[in-house]
DNA sequence: ATTGTATATTTACACTGTAAATTAAAAACA
DNA sequence: TGTTTTTAATTTACAGTGTAAATATACAAT
């Protein structure tokens, strides 16, 4: 009832097809990701590659969430390099330092995933919900710990209607409005560091070639001194 | 030596190319622009957008030129909106809310023009410069203002390497490091409501489908805090 | 009227994604 | 073992794309 073995290997067609399409795109471009290319890189015609994917947008819907879980894999290994409490800034420092470092090492999954690279292509949301999910815990996680130690000055955020968050948050914002805060603090921060290396990728920052660093550590220190506020040491008797 | 007019009207034939691709654009996106399209809908045979554009990136380029010019349109108007000295604040606020409103407006140029939507297009930045350079000139010239008027702390901004800077910067960065600066300050201002407009565009921020422009305000407010100081004005003697 | 030139069409080619029918091969059952 | 069933691949075909080359057409200049 069954036919898992061919005479030949390949018999993980689809992660095969799935590096074939990765190469593709490191060396063409997501745009320019094409079936027949896949195929004849592969010595196999192209009808053969909708065996293991419906369509071609299937195939990068399938991308798509490898990439958001290699990003994940990088920003939760940021997280966890500065474990135990007390170090909470750096760890939001090492996450988003690693933000762009995976970014500048995979800019096409960047791309994939945040830019909209690929022609009449729309994510199906549902789909990729979890791994974006897990991708973007990390830094959700770290603002949680420092929003519980008192370390964000809420007052003036823009918070999201509940109504609307459909789905998307119902993980995250079950709580109060504490977490609705930091679903937006998350928002916030995120919305610029991808500006910021999103534009450094897309070759959009000609000036800041050689420093696209000093320049994302300059915002990400520009974004800890907004929302972060050491709490007030109450001063201990003198011995 | 020449046939200026035709039997027929569509004289103006290139205008009305890009005036369809606008259209197609509008309906279905930047990337499924077709010439073939183009040509059904006016009439004539796809070959013939040949004598008016060499082929379909200078159609594109065309088509990227007109949104720089509008876009730039919107930023002068905006600036010119709130004239005279003592209202740069203000000035450089209605550019910022007028750079969301176009993008509001017209969302599949905006995409044009700072995403990469176009399969296999790469921009010309040597032809597009002249607009480029027009349409970012209100938020520049606001900043340099401020700049002159010490309302700007320079320090700890990172600079871009002028070695670095070909033709883009020439402009602007033919002065010392004051313009340097106020370039820097540009970009990484750039970067964060392109950030947050280009999530918002995408339909990245489901959360705050609703108000985004609470989010954007938010946004400006945090930009001025960061950059902007209020020069402290000499206490007047008492009446 | 004839020439010259700009503009359009026709034709053709290589490429894409994908649907339908067909063949080949391996596994399951007799 | 032989036969059937299931799955995987190929072949063929179609509609779409951008674009190059050759061709026809209509106007302006001579």
């Amino acid at each position: 009832m069954a036919r898992p073995r061919k005479k030949e290997q390949l018999e993980n067609l689809a992660e095969v097809i799935k590096e074939a399409a990765w190469r593709q795109i490191g060396e063409s471009g997501a745009s320019s990701l094409s079936l027949r290319g896949i195929a004849r890189e592969l010595g196999i015609t192209a009808p053969a590659i909708y065996n293991y994917f419906p369509d071609r947008d299937a195939l990068v819907t399938a991308l798509i969430s490898d990439a958001y879980a290699s990003f994940g894999d990088r920003q939760i290994d940021a997280m966890n390099s500065i474990p135990g409490p007390g170090r909470e800034l750096d760890r939001m420092r090492a996450t988003g330092l690693a933000y762009r470092a995976w970014a500048l090492d995979h800019p096409h999954r960047y791309m994939l995933i945040f830019g909209n690279p690929v022609p009449g292509y729309v994510p199906p949301m549902q789909e990729l919900m979890p791994v974006m999910m897990r991708s973007i815990s990390a830094l959700t996680g770290v603002i949680g710990e420092l929003y519980a130690l008192g370390m964000i000055d809420p007052q003036g955020i823009p918070l999201p209607q509940v109504a609307n968050s459909q789905g998307c948050c119902d993980t995250m914002a079950g709580g109060g409005s504490d977490k609705l805060t930091a679903l937006s603090i998350a928002l916030l921060i995120w919305s610029r560091v991808h500006g910021l290396v999103s534009l450094e990728i897309t070759g959009k920052l000609p000036a800041f070639a050689n420093d696209g660093a000093a320049l994302y550590e300059f915002e990400l220190d520009a974004i800890a001194r907004q929302f972060i506020r050491v709490p007030q040491a109450a001063p201990d008797p003198a011995p």
